[in-house]
This record gives C-alpha cells, sequence and structure tokens, in this order.
DNA sequence: TAACAAGGCGCAACCGTTTGCGGACATCAA
DNA sequence: TTGATGTCCGCAAACGGTTGCGCCTTGTTA
C-alpha cells in the first residue's frame, strides 16, 4: 500500500507552506481565492485525504460519538445508531458503535476503548445486573468525572441522565384495550421480575386492571422459565382460564402461537392475545397480533438532544425523559367470548 | 469534563522523562523494575488512560479494521460483526462498523471515512447496482491503490479478493432433496433476475432439474414485484400446479405461509414448500419450514484470514473463497402427493 | 513620496505519544 | 587507575496536522 499524501507534499508543490495549504482546504481566511483554487486543485490531483488521527490530534476533538450496545444483535439498537447518525453527522460527529453482547465485563470494556479514543459523548443502553451491590458503578464513576452521556432504558434513581420508553403506560393501555372489550380474566404469560422491562410491562397490567376493581390473579401468571410451555398448556386446559393472555413479548406470542392452534383453540374467537414489540412475524400469522411499537424517533431524537446538551454543559442537573409507546390493534383481539 | 491525565503528568510526579514512562507502561526494556512499579502505581492512582489519537499518530498506526456493511438491519452482518471482531481483538485491532443502508453513496462515503481514519484494512458487503456501467469502480481503486481488502458476496471476475457463500450448491442440494421425495414439478417464488444472490438460488434450483433430466417451466416461476402474492394464487389455483415451491428468501415464505392456508392448502400433504435462510419465525410455524443456514462462523474465519494475508502481502493476487452452507429439512417438504 | 492599513502568507509552537541515540553511572577485570 | 562493558534513563525528533503571531507586500491617502 503506498503511502498516502501529506500536506507537506501539497505545500511543496504549490510552493506555500503547510499553514496555507491547512487554511485553504479547511475554508478559513487569510488566503486568496487564487491560491486557494490551486492547492484545492493539486490536493485532488493528488489524491489527498486528510489524516483524520493527526487532525485530531491538533485540534483536541476526537468528533467521536460512543454507542455502546447492550446486545447488537437486537434490530431496535442498529435502527436507533442509524437515527443517531443521522441526527449528529452534521455536527460533524462519527458515531462509534460497540457490543456488549449482554455481558457486564464486556461493558465496561467498552466504554474503557471508548474513552482511550477521547470520545466526547458517550450513549450507553446498559446490561442491567441486578445480582451485584451497585449494577452501575462504572456509570458512577463516569458520572463523577463528568464525563458526558446519557443512559437509555429504566435505570432510575441513580441520578443519571436517562431517556426510557414508557412501558408501563402501554402495557397499561393494551390491558384496558382488553377490558374494553369486555375481558375479566387476563393472564401473563413469561414474568421475570429480575428483568426490569417485563417487571414494567407486567405492573402496566396490574394497574390497569387494579383501576377497573380487579385483581391479577397469580395463578393466571406464568414465570419465564424453562418449562413455561407447560405452565402455559395447564393453564389453558383449567376451568376458568383467562379470556385473555397478555404475552411478555413478541418472541414468546410467536412460540406460543402452534402450541394454542395445537390445543384447538381459535384466536381470537376462544381467547384474545396480545404482546410487546412488533416483530416482523406479528403481521404474518394467523391471526395478525396486537402488540405495541416504540417511538424509535422520538427516542433517537431525544438521546441524541440531550447528549449534546451534557456535552454543553457537563455540570447540568441530570434528567429523565420517558417516551410514550403505540398500541397496535390487530386480529388477536377481539371481544370476550359468551 | 476534567482534562485527562497524559504522560508528561505521570513524568513530573514520578521524576522521570515521559520516554521512562511510555517505556514503564509498555513493558519495553530499559527501565528498572523499581521505576516501573513506582510509574505504573502512579498511573493508576492519577487514572491514567493513554491517548489513543496520539498513540496511533505516533505509532503510524491506526489498529484499525473498517468493517462495511451493506444493510445493518440484517442480523447477518452483525453476527458477522461480532466474529470478525473476536477474531483480531488478539492482534490489538479495533473493528469499526458502518452502514451503507443499501445506498451505493453511502457505502463510497462510509469507505472515504474509513480511508481517512488510516483503516488498516477494510472488509465490504458491498451493495451491488447493476445499472451502472462499473458496479465496482471505487473497489477497483482500492484494488489499484493495493489498499487491503475484501469483499463479501458474489462478486466475481474483477480480480478481488472474495469471499462468498455457496448459494448455488444449496439451491441444488435442496432441489435434489425435493426431487428425491418424488416432486417433478418445482416452482420457484421470488425471482429476481437483478439480484444476485437470488440469481445464484434460481440458478441452482435450474441446475438440479437439469441433473434430473427436467426443465425449470417458466409457467411456475414467480417474480418478484408489487402484486407477486396474486402471481402466486393463481398459481396455486391452476391444474398441474407445482408440488413443491422454493421461495426465494424467509421473509417471502413467511408472508406467503398464510396466503397457502387461506387457500385450504395443507403444507406438506398437498404442497411442499423449502426456503433459504434461517430466520427464527422458521422453525415455529406450522408446519415448521426446510430451510438453509449459511456456515457465519466459516466465513468469518475465512474472510478475516483473508485480510489479515492481504494486509501482510497487498500485492498478493487476488482469490476467491467459497463457502458450503446447510440444508435443514423440517416439516413443509414432505413425498409428492399422490 | 511617505505614512499607514490591511490582507496574504510563513515561521514555529503545539497536540500526546514513541523511540533512536548518546550521556551518566556502576561494575568488573587488568 | 584505567578502560571496557553494560544498564538505566533523558534529550529531542518525529508522526501529520492546526494556528497565533508577526513579516512582507500591496494599495490608499495625504
Amino acid at each position: 500500500m503506498k503511502k498516502p499524501v501529506k500536506i507537506d507534499d501539497i505545500a511543496a508543490l504549490a510552493n506555500t507552506s503547510t499553514a496555507t495549504v491547512s487554511r485553504a482546504l479547511n475554508n478559513k481566511p487569510g488566503v486568496t481565492e487564487a491560491t486557494r483554487q490551486r492547492i484545492i486543485k493539486l490536493a485532488q490531483e493528488l489524491n489527498y485525504r486528510p489524516n483524520r488521527i493527526a487532525q485530531n490530534l491538533a485540534l483536541q476533538k476526537s468528533h467521536l460519538i460512543g454507542f455502546v450496545a447492550a446486545d447488537l444483535l437486537n434490530v431496535v439498537y442498529i435502527d436507533f445508531f442509524r437515527r443517531v447518525q443521522k441526527l449528529v453527522e452534521p455536527l460533524g460527529y462519527q458515531v462509534l458503535i460497540s457490543d456488549s453482547e449482554q455481558d457486564v465485563a464486556k461493558e465496561r470494556h467498552n466504554i474503557e476503548v471508548l474513552r482511550q479514543h477521547r470520545a466526547e459523548g458517550l450513549i450507553i443502553f446498559p446490561i442491567h445486573d441486578w445480582h451485584s451491590e451497585t449494577p452501575v458503578d462504572h456509570l458512577m464513576e463516569l458520572r463523577l468525572r463528568k464525563f458526558p452521556f446519557v443512559v437509555l432504558g429504566s435505570i432510575k434513581g441513580y441520578g443519571l441522565d436517562c431517556v426510557t420508553s414508557d412501558e408501563i403506560g402501554v402495557a397499561r393501555e393494551m390491558t384496558a384495550h382488553l377490558l374494553s372489550l369486555g375481558h375479566r380474566r387476563v393472564g401473563f404469560i413469561g414474568h421475570d421480575p429480575e428483568n426490569r422491562c417485563v417487571n414494567e410491562r407486567f405492573e402496566g397490567v396490574r394497574l390497569a386492571l387494579r383501576e377497573a376493581g380487579l385483581d391479577l390473579d397469580p395463578a393466571h401468571v406464568v414465570a419465564h422459565r424453562e418449562g413455561w410451555q407447560e405452565g402455559l398448556r395447564t393453564l389453558l386446559q383449567t376451568a376458568g382460564r383467562p379470556t385473555a393472555l397478555v404475552f411478555m413479548n413478541d418472541v414468546l406470542a410467536l412460540m406460543a402461537h402452534r402450541l394454542i392452534g395445537d390445543l384447538g383453540i381459535e384466536v381470537p374467537r376462544d381467547l384474545s392475545i396480545a404482546t410487546f414489540d412488533n416483530g416482523i412475524w406479528t403481521q404474518h400469522l394467523r391471526p395478525t397480533l396486537t402488540t405495541t411499537v416504540e417511538n424509535p424517533q422520538g427516542i433517537a431524537r431525544v438521546a441524541t438532544d440531550l447528549l449534546l446538551e451534557r456535552m454543553e454543559t457537563p455540570d447540568g442537573a441530570p434528567q429523565t425523559r420517558l417516551i410514550p409507546q403505540q398500541l397496535i390493534i390487530r386480529e388477536s383481539t377481539g371481544p370476550v367470548p359468551q
């Protein structure tokens, strides 16, 4: 590979100093239009490509925003990444994406690397490690050093800048929808108290029921563990079973779909089902599934704004911002069976 | 945000020169163990974090490998990224991922940016622009300048280093499987001659049929355009319709799944269907779908090896490497109806 | 014609790190 | 004591850009 052209080469050929070349190429004042054109032409001919490394060192700016995703296999993060990229590109920033693969150690490592690269701000989807005393101590350290970053997801009460999608609200809305269809016995499939997001969805359901003067019957809750499918099967075979089921997410609903069909239960005639996250299959199964979508655009926009704000004023008070989700009603929820 | 600690700060506190600090922290010879320990301790206390930008400039190495993905929303790329990352991390490289979003202009731009950052090598999943004369002229320019990179996917005949998954082979194997079940009339749904990958799958099917002395009846091919679902419906309602269908990919098969059911056709009793790419729903639909998986591990390994080899010897002759895929036989393919 | 202003340009320092070279010092043998 | 040998370490140049400051040139005005 040939050595890349540098600014000195251009300066030599143009009979100027490197200073002039730099000013010419960066559209800074202090160069006649003639010289500027001469230099630009020369740069093109030589196929000059500024060395970002040197540039960043000289400018004391990395033009880098770090994006630490909990698990890139989830498309949500990619979509988010794209939107952020698009928002900060006009400001001259590059977004560097890194993947924690559901592993706190990797998350720490990624943050460390990004700091070594002198990222100017970080957007973090953290792994929740509920088994450790201080699940977010490395985040607290960032905060302590006034390093600008925002956290996505439901970390509350730690005094961090944070943007979160409103799980509770949409779960509540979904349940209200079921109630309006006449359902009174609503079950929750795949409960996992250790998972904050699932927990919030669960809370939302319970909240809506309570508002209608109902209780969420513990017998109608199937936990998310090995063998949950058996749990679901027996639940569906008991008398007085729920007339509507809320699944913890769309993958679970997909897995249950076949099982429900095999039991000879027809959705929504015999049973209504609803779930979260709008995975592509939810609109192609029969029946199509009632589900929810986040507002990714809103999340990205708000998170980016908040980060930029924090980069401006690293001392500002931490903020929490809540982004509403949308309920999509499809075929799988219908009137309660007579 | 506080100014980060630099090597000078440590040197001052340790009463040494920056040279010694550098040597100490990088485990280079020429420092007594005592001084080394003193410096390391100091570095930890000060929370020193080397400035990668300055480091890279001094070392004339970016430690960067660029990964240009055609469309990050496709999980395949992420999986690939992870594997490559894992392979090159031990060598001290960082993989920088960038997303072309199915847009050639963006692909060019991404490559440009990566070159400005002095990436030492590139892995590129290109967008195929079959409308332009030289679909890959920017890649040819890279090659010309002996910039190390490998292309993934089926770009052949341009003299580039290239790793590709064997679509033809697995399509052929899939078809052979159908033939062995007694099928003689095999249809192909979603043909798109402009898409190289689909084309190869189509070719594989045709090849297998020809080897059995059969022809792929053009009337049994449904093109991938607006309204293909209508085409499929009419095909399935004609007498002498195919007894087996090969779908261009798993998303198409998912979309068709419901349509087939609505026509009262039972799979695989009345009709066998098979497709490509092992999307999560293929194993949860009823019936589960016969499909194919790439060997992502193999692809990543081979691509990385090839890239590293090219980085060593930028002048080496370009190579093409073919990676086999695997056929997964599930419920959706069965014996031909009597 | 001299005094002055203003704009174009170059010199050199700087960004934070690495590293070749040579100086200082200790050790050891003659 | 001297010289040879070797080890530890500092000086300063380099990496490829940016930029404050001051010099020079040119044009304007009295």
